[in-house]
DNA sequence: CAAAAGCAACTTGCATACTAGTACACTTGC
DNA sequence: GCAAGTGTACTAGTATGCAAGTTGCTTTTG
């Protein structure tokens, strides 16, 4: 697995689920793929005990199944879980975005501001890791301002379909057509517009549609 | 606790997860109680390795808390979590009632259609636990007909918060107006008018605004 | 008597060992 | 050669014991 440093003050348990869900989102281990806990204790020198939590949790979000006493692998990727994580997504970040135009503050707005301002100046230095960075911060503005942090945590929960999807198809990634969405909402938070607001999440989040046939074609093993 | 019997084929660490689930929400642990697994663990007969598993699940939701090396204890009921818990409920069932709308069978209507009778059977046997079996039941089958069940996985999870505070006010449950206001979308479901069956879906789950004061005044210690 | 030091009893986090169940290669008997 | 049986090496589930840290009572000390 790559990326195996372990942060400080996080626990066994909480680095083994970063680490292993990291590993997931990026492809390194590949959907399909079999993932024994002792194994992975072993890569990572721990004990069985937080890696075997850690596969539990996972395997709530069906990212991992989990076959008693024969193994566990990491899942071929499905469709209708994917679409669900969109769906799960859209529809709350709707209507989060709508609310929390209504509620911003000049500080809020303000935050929003240098965000974009920073997406910009990464743009220019071609960076796109920091760009995807700021995206998920300025979408998270939306969930502290109305006071959502769990549903963040549920929508960023089911979103793991989604971001090993999004891996395959970097190559689709529209820094410039992003930024300029990401201005429009902030613009009706300006004009205090909620339904402005709604309506320009609502085309950004809309982008998310995929090219399924494509990648099905270039990688059939990864699909169930 | 209550009814500790363990069920057939299932995992110790969901029968711990079950059980201890259960209690929280019918107040046999209260709100702000310390549980401690080797507590938990003797009261089930169980090693503390299942019931550390099921407690750290029910973290993850804040149901419970969790302080190393100090103890855990049941949550105080936290109103903003209870807010977030029906607005993901409202948002998310709102959006799927109406596609289940436009995509149920005449099977998936006619399963309707008993649920619905075996409502208004229990009503007159005033059997409420039935009734509000029968209740889940009938929204579940939304998710099912759009086969989004990790969205109704998800939105169980974070339900708990309210489904707590729910058991505080059992006295205002109105049986006779919940089996109308389903009987309305069955019937904008025959008619295949998914504008009416979202309406009648919003309305239905509208009712869920709580009387705070009262019950803040009622049991001031359960909340934070 | 009051404050500080120390100890005992608790907590959860984690490592280790054992259990039960599966898969598969190999042996055995024909 | 083949089918049935067997041993072995794997898996995850669970029990147990230890580590590390907190709390609160007891003892000590000024």
């Amino acid at each position: 697995m790559k990326n195996t440093e372990k942060h400080e003050k996080e626990t066994n348990r909480e680095y083994a689920l970063r680490v292993i869900k990291e590993n997931i989102v990026n492809l390194e281990l590949a959907p399909g793929s079999m993932i024994s806990e002792q194994d992975i204790a072993n890569e990572l020198n721990l004990s069985r005990t937080p890696v075997h939590e850690a596969m539990q949790e996972l395997s709530s979000t069906k990212i991992i199944e989990i076959l008693p006493q024969r193994g566990s692998h990491v899942s071929l990727i499905d469709m209708a879980l994917v679409d669900e994580a969109i769906f799960v997504r859209s529809t709350i970040e709707s209507a989060i975005t709508q609310m929390a135009c209504e509620q911003a503050t000049e500080k809020n707005i303000q935050e929003m501001e240098e965000n974009i301002t920073l997406q910009e100046f990464y743009y220019k230095k071609n960076n796109l890791d920091k760009i995807m960075e700021l995206d998920n911060a300025f979408h998270e503005m939306m969930y502290k301002i109305t006071n959502k942090m769990q549903c963040h945590y549920m929508v960023r929960l089911m979103s793991i379909h989604y971001d090993r999807i999004r891996e395959l198809t970097l190559h689709s990634f529209n820094a410039e057509r992003i930024i300029k969405e990401h201005e429009e909402i902030l613009e009706a938070f300006k004009k205090k517009d909620s339904a402005a607001a709604k309506n320009a999440l609502d085309k950004h989040l809309s982008r998310k549609h995929i090219q399924e046939d494509e990648i099905k074609k270039k990688y059939p093993d990864y699909f169930s």
